[in-house]
DNA sequence: GCCAACGTTGGC
DNA sequence: GCCAACGTTGGC
């Protein structure tokens, strides 16, 4: 199994509303980088759901529960969705600052290339993060 | 509100 | 194919 992060603003789309919905189409991603992740994505994959801007935390973990198809909102064929569901909600919500000032974690791609908005992360990371959110 | 990072566009 | 200009993201 692999582990993803992806990204939303959580005035635009929160992970409230995906509890709540308890599924969401991952759609609009413009960015050919994140879309090759998108891609890479199987079913049953983890994926860490970060607040940007408002929050700068994130909140949980949701898992892919359809790979990769036509993104819905266009007609253009480089561009694809996948199907999220929430898997569990952070007792703790890791804030970026603790992920900066993390050693194990200060080297995320999340903090790296902070510009993207679907990205991998390493299995020592989600084991760290696991760590800290049931402290 | 500002600005760094970085991706995209378009002229040459 | 290079690079300047420009737009967007996201942290501060």
């Amino acid at each position: 199994m692999n582990f993803w992060l992806v990204k939303s603003e959580p005035s635009t789309y929160s992970w409230d509303q995906l509890l709540k919905e308890k599924k969401v189409i991952w759609d609009g991603v413009r960015n050919y980088t994140a879309r090759n992740n998108l891609r890479l994505m199987k079913k049953g994959d983890n994926v860490l759901f970060y607040h940007s801007n408002t929050g700068m935390c994130i909140t949980g973990i949701a898992t892919v529960s359809k790979e990769y198809f036509q993104d819905p909102t266009t007609q253009d064929k480089n561009w694809v969705a996948v199907e999220l569901s929430p898997l569990s909600t952070f007792k703790n919500q890791i804030d970026l600052k603790e992920i900066k000032s993390n050693p194990i974690l200060k080297n995320m791609l999340l903090v790296k290339q902070s510009r993207l908005s679907v990205m991998p992360v390493k299995k020592e990371e989600i084991a760290e993060i696991i760590r800290l959110s049931e402290k």
